[in-house]
DNA sequence: TTATTATATGAACATATGCTCATATATGTT
DNA sequence: AACATATATGAGCATATGTTCATATAATAA
């Protein structure tokens, strides 16, 4: 019988990339709050500002993070631009993280 | 009948601040990688700078960073400590986000 | 066209982050 | 005690991050 040393599997580099960069989009309170709202509903940037107070700058700013990540898209009705979640499956861990903040 | 409005459920403050702490914690490669490998092993602390090629010294503070989040323990042996993981919870998202990575 | 409204963008700034170096601390050994 | 080994820590530095301000762009209305 040959030595059974289970050499560690290293994380591939692409992968360490797509992981870290989806838990830096939930890493800050701004997004987890824009993300949270878009869960909730559909809502236009104005609507995000009021709904959490913030500028609609900084609003616009992130939700640029956030669609160059794919997690947000949005469809436009004039001039306005309505803004959903794109990605299933960070919204999961974010409800995931959420619920277990509350019950720890 | 009285309208339905359902206004919409702001988080709270302190749940907030620890979904944003945990994925934090998770946002950093290095971070990710120390994880990933104490979740397939307990390891000391130049075990982890060897497998990971990384300084005692940066593997030391990204343990002290962990270990205040309560994200790992350490045992003591002599003059070596042995790190393992010590939230599940965080452990479960971290490997959901790694699968996703891989097959999307 | 001009004006209006909604959103996006770039620059500037303050703060946060992560790494490295040098050194401190802690435990065990002789 | 003196020494060796393992780990922790603080300072310094370069880079990243998030917000705000001012302004640009885009679609629509008059």
């Amino acid at each position: 019988m040959t030595d059974q040393q289970n050499k560690y599997e290293h994380l591939d580099e692409e992968t360490l990339f797509i992981v870290s960069q989806t838990f830096k989009a939930l890493s800050d309170p701004t997004r987890i709050r824009i993300l949270h709202l878009l869960g909730e509903k559909e809502c236009n940037v104005s609507e995000i500002a009021e709904e959490l107070s913030l500028m609609q700058s900084t609003v616009s700013h992130q939700l640029r993070f956030l669609k160059n990540l794919r997690l947000v898209k949005f469809r436009r009705a004039g001039t306005t631009l309505f803004y959903s979640v794109d990605d299933e499956h960070v919204m999961t861990l974010l409800h995931q993280s959420i619920h277990h903040a509350r019950h720890d």
